[in-house]
DNA sequence: CCGACATATGAATAAGTGTTCATGTGTAAC
DNA sequence: GTTACACATGAACACTTATTCATATGTCGG
């Protein structure tokens, strides 16, 4: 397990000051638990079909040429982790995104893929 | 499995539009294979440590108090998804942050968190 | 060369996750 | 009421993945 001191000459003597900066534990752990929201192709291809605006859910299965059952699912996951919010009307329901910060990362995440 | 047509009323006609807006099938792919590096804590932390510059691997392990087997898998997945870079200095690797998406990415997870 | 140290890696195990299938709930049309 | 439709949900299964343990590789000091 962790030694007492490594790499010598107290080139890392401040673990202690850099672990007072870090959020705590729970955080780091939700927010893992946010972006694995994010690390799943359904869900992926479900937040990239809504930018163009809210779409129910027979139609987004339709376009991603998955079940309604899976999508469904998915929908569950994203909409627990407040990716998107739903609406209803009669037997419909319509997704759409529900916050800024998701097509940012989201962005961020394709500008990163491509500069390589 | 996909209907032909869902919500009657020509709601969602422009599908195949939609479509073709998206990013490809293997771009998705990547990307949700990206975030998913962020998807778990022992990563994030070895992230967010190393936010305060170039560490080792035993230093990261003293830090987040984890083992140095477990800090070195990890951080192979990191390289390979080009989320940090090494460099070999003697018998240690010193790893730093290879992507300036990384931050950005990181401190708006953060922010979708406070947001509630 | 030899022992101590830092790191990497392969195998194995346990835990987590996505899809499918079957079914339940609720709404609209007749 | 009954049928058809849209969606939600639970269980089961296959698959992925993170950690642990043991060991290998490579470097430095003596």
């Amino acid at each position: 397990m962790a030694d007492e001191r490594c790499c010598g000459l107290d080139k890392h003597e401040g673990l202690d000051d850099i672990k007072k900066e870090m959020p705590d534990d729970d955080t780091l752990f939700y927010l893992a638990d946010f972006f694995k929201v994010f690390g799943d192709s359904t869900r992926i291809k479900i937040v990239c079909a809504l930018f163009n605006g809210e779409m129910c859910v027979g139609s987004i299965a339709e376009l991603l040429n998955l079940t309604q059952s899976s999508i469904s699912h998915q929908l569950r996951v994203l909409k627990a982790n407040r990716l998107v919010k739903a609406r209803k009307e009669g037997k419909y329901a319509f997704y759409s995104l529900d916050d800024i910060h998701v097509m940012e990362i989201y962005k961020m995440g394709l500008e990163h893929l491509k500069e390589k």
